[in-house]
DNA sequence: TATGAATGAGTGTTCATTCAT
DNA sequence: AATGAATGAACACTCATTCAT
């Protein structure tokens, strides 16, 4: 009992730290820059003892984008509900990108994973089967938003739901992962976010029928709701 | 006289065979699995004989993303004339993406090189220092062609023409380079510029002041001007 | 306690027994002609194994002729005392440089890494910033003792101190290096030394005023002293 | 007739062309770091040609330092008389060791090719057979120059003539040959030879019974002889 | 005769993974 | 449970030599 449970929770945390030393060396150098010689070092582990915790360099890596990734879903699934307008839902979207970026390196180390581990992010055939969840779930979460806007009669029912949801996850995800390569000490969240916002701004001109309230997407909106 | 130009022939067939080979190579693999030993076998050859043609692995990597680039800056510059509405130079532009999509991998590649080669896309601080000149030229045409719109009152004055620029070759770009990935007979050029024209489609509505004449966008004007 | 001490000492053996089979290859070969391949084949060892112990070849190879030098080195400073004449030093350095050279190949394979590590002997401006410091030390020891025997009376004043110790390194290391290219089976200490002591006596001989007491050259001597 | 006798000189030129072009890339460079491909490129000939003069590397390389050394042996054979006395036989040889050394580079090409075809100079076994001709004879004619000094009592008789003529070599070719891997443009023959005298003096020093007369050491009886 | 083209065997170095202890 | 030690397979690149033309 308490022992196996003591067992049990500092297995998890030699799990944590291995994770955590992996993400700050991703962070710092990017996904392909990083041996397991360096993760164990950084961990302060021989590199024989990461391999009791995972398999292969790939297992652990895949955990490291799987966990960055859970928790942009928690986030958004914690506001999300049912019954809301496709408009709102991509607020609530670009919100919880907006605090998991800011307050987190999740983000980052998500999109530097991804790229390493499934190189080719198949948008054209984006299917669940697919190595990552994250974003066939947000894939879906947008491209739903959208169809239920078009329906709303607030989207234009010319423009495709799914182009438009792949759209967004490949400006979101390259726009952070080219940030991710700026040095550390040069990168700067507000230029990424601004940068982001812009973006999001056309997109969301070129799919509603009228210009929208953009509001939330001024840095003013952002402080009020950050205050 | 003969002998000699069949020489230079044979030898610049072993130059595109190489080329070709890696090419090859990296449409189905992409860049960075691709060794020179790789190369070496699909050409036929030893390795040694591939630094006969190229000093090193950079330069026939670049020299394939160089050449690549070129033949659509190539395209455009042949069409491109002065004084064309800002509109038109965007028509233009979509038009020689697609005709050097459609008939050569060149974008493919190009794409797949361009990360390779200058994996920090700098999309914040793009400039004319950077290693990828297409890149660089393309980014200012696309922005001085926004910024004329907007000058001529078709454009939205409150857009960006910068991040216009910039999402437009990100999206281009990643589509092109995601589409590559795909095992080589799945992929489908025709569902890619299907793609591309949505997404394009989506941000042309972003960015004009009322919805513009998209109709090269669809996909019988591009059979007309085939034709 | 005793398993740590234990996994320490084969540590160093294996250190060891791949520093003597560089040293083995080079005394056979001479150092130009030792690749690492070489060495992990002669220490049953694979390549990437060197690796460990040591970070790359030259550092290897640096540390075999330090090591080698320092030897001598050690020998010379533990017998030189402050004080002594100038023909007394000389003499402390030569009965070194055999002790060293009779007992071990450490003169041998000093002066073939040194050849290989420092290829351009700057005997015309040998100054500390150099990469070998035992040859410089070595050399000011020389200079030294030559200069206070001419203070002294004892040598000619005619002569260049520094060209005397540069001779008489040149010498030393050239007969060394060479006899240690001889086949391993001919190879004779006692003709190397035969011949060293003969070309110091003629050096003797020209630097001092009168013919010295060259005793200490002499074969029987050299038993004495053993003895 | 002609045209064989045409032929036949052609071809000597196209080996003297060769030889020359190696020659100074080992004057530049070091005779190792010298690969067939740069002598190609130095004489425009193709590597293949090489090989039609030369059956090797080796083989050309052998030739180059044989020559080199012939010009010496050529010049003292040319002065050489029979009966002259130990000490004359060794100033001529002095001299036209300065002679070679100061009007061409062959004394440089000579040793640095010898260490590099021959790095075991074997000078406690030098014998006919050896791979190196010129050596041997340069060897033989100071030793006997010795022998006969000594028999003549300007020589001292406890001194042996062999080892003198050894050391006499073995600092010779080094100072020479190490004076050749000084950048070109620092490299002083002024210099070297005076490092040349210097030791050379004191070999003399302590191989005859009084001291000699080394006038001809001195710099201005050098001019003197050059005028 | 001359050569362009080709190559096998080599260089030093790195890395994910395994295994005896 | 943890690890130090080991390694095979890979990497980009070089060089003396060969051979068909």
């Amino acid at each position: 009992m308490g022992i196996t449970e003591r067992k049990e929770r500092e297995k998890m945390e030699r799990r944590i730290l291995i994770i955590n030393s992996a993400k700050e060396l991703i962070l710092e150098y990017g996904a392909e820059e990083v041996s397991m010689r360096d993760i164990a070092r950084k961990a302060e582990l021989s590199k024989a003892t990461l391999y009791l915790y995972f398999p292969n360099k790939d297992t652990l890596f895949r955990e490291i984008c799987d966990e960055a990734g859970n928790r942009f879903m928690g986030c958004l699934g914690a506001r999300l509900k049912s019954g809301l307008p496709g408009m709102e839902i991509i607020r609530l979207f670009w919100n919880c990108y907006l605090d998991i970026y800011g307050e987190s390196d999740d983000m980052i180390v998500f999109f530097s994973m991804k790229r390493y581990l499934a190189p080719n992010y198949p948008f054209l055939f984006l299917t669940a089967g697919n190595n990552c969840d994250v974003t066939y779930k947000s894939y879906n979460i947008l491209k739903d938003a959208v169809s239920r806007g078009i329906d709303e009669g607030s989207f234009d029912p010319d423009i495709n739901a799914g182009a438009v949801a792949r759209s967004v996850l490949l400006l979101f995800s390259n726009i952070i992962e080219e940030a991710a390569k700026l040095p550390k000490d040069v990168r700067n969240p507000a230029l990424v976010i601004e940068e982001l916002r812009k973006i999001f701004r056309i997109i969301l001109n070129g799919i509603t029928v009228e210009r929208p309230d953009q509001s939330f997407l001024s840095a003013s909106a952002e402080e009020e709701r950050n205050a």
